[in-house]
DNA sequence: GGTAAGGCCTGTAGCGACTACAGAATCAAG
DNA sequence: CTTGATTCTGTAGTCGCTACAGGCCTTACC
């Protein structure tokens, strides 16, 4: 299978292919007598791996984890669940900062009901030190 | 001022200004004679404002647009608060994002209390395609 | 006036996670 | 054998900083 088909199959881009691979992430595929990449079925289940972590937001330092643990292949449950619940949290942590974020955006925003006049309350707002 | 006073009083790290400075959020300020740069009170105010928008989640693209605007002298606030609205709709929008990885997340945690043993449910999650 | 400690200067390179080329080589189909 | 699509390498750009190195300036004290 060539890099066009894995892209394909995965969803993942051309070029983030042959980055991952640059990183380290995804091994250095065989190639052809021309020096094209030739993936296999591991490597197709290596980046849907990969891919899958990334959407769920693991950091590719994690994604590096992860894979370390399931290359070893004598991770146990624990240590898994250790990086997911650390991320989990994280992501708490950036929903709730976001939502307090969004309180303000929008109490500033309703506060701006004058239409086309100047003296607009959201740049007063920004001029002001905290909130 | 000094550009360490003005770091000390907006809470923005001495790079970060000559950074704001670099791209042309910052305007230059005069110099002493040895080249030290001299801020005043409208350097302190713009920092400020700046500052308070990248807190709010703007981009510097977006800061920049505003600023524009405060600069003109003639915006209205309909074109502030648009800004202003399409933040706030991005964030909406990324919280959202969150809540549902969240969910995922805690999920395949849920599913992880085999202690120490291999063959961890998170580890198989990841290597399906979707969810 | 001399000196020492601190602050400030420029310029460059690095982060994370890609993305976007240019210009050349290779491959598959007809 | 030719054409057109695919792939190759290598480099540079994105965003918003951050972190140096190796100097110069300023100020306070003696």
């Amino acid at each position: 299978m060539l890099i066009g088909v894995l892209s394909k199959r995965t969803g993942c881009d051309i070029e983030t292919i042959r980055y991952y691979e640059r990183i380290g992430v995804m091994p250095k595929p065989p190639r052809t007598e021309g020096g094209h990449r030739v993936f296999s079925e591991d490597h197709l289940k290596r980046l849907t791996f990969i891919r899958r972590s990334r959407e769920l937001g693991f950091t590719l330092v994690q994604v590096r984890d992860l894979l370390g643990l399931v290359d070893g292949n004598d991770y146990t449950c624990d240590e898994v669940k250790a990086i997911t619940v650390e991320h989990a949290d994280a992501v708490r942590q950036k929903i709730a900062d976001l939502r307090k974020l969004k309180r303000v955006l929008d109490d500033m925003v309703s506060q701006c009901n004058r239409g086309d006049i100047p003296d607009c309350p959201v740049i007063e707002a920004l001029f002001e030190e905290r909130s």
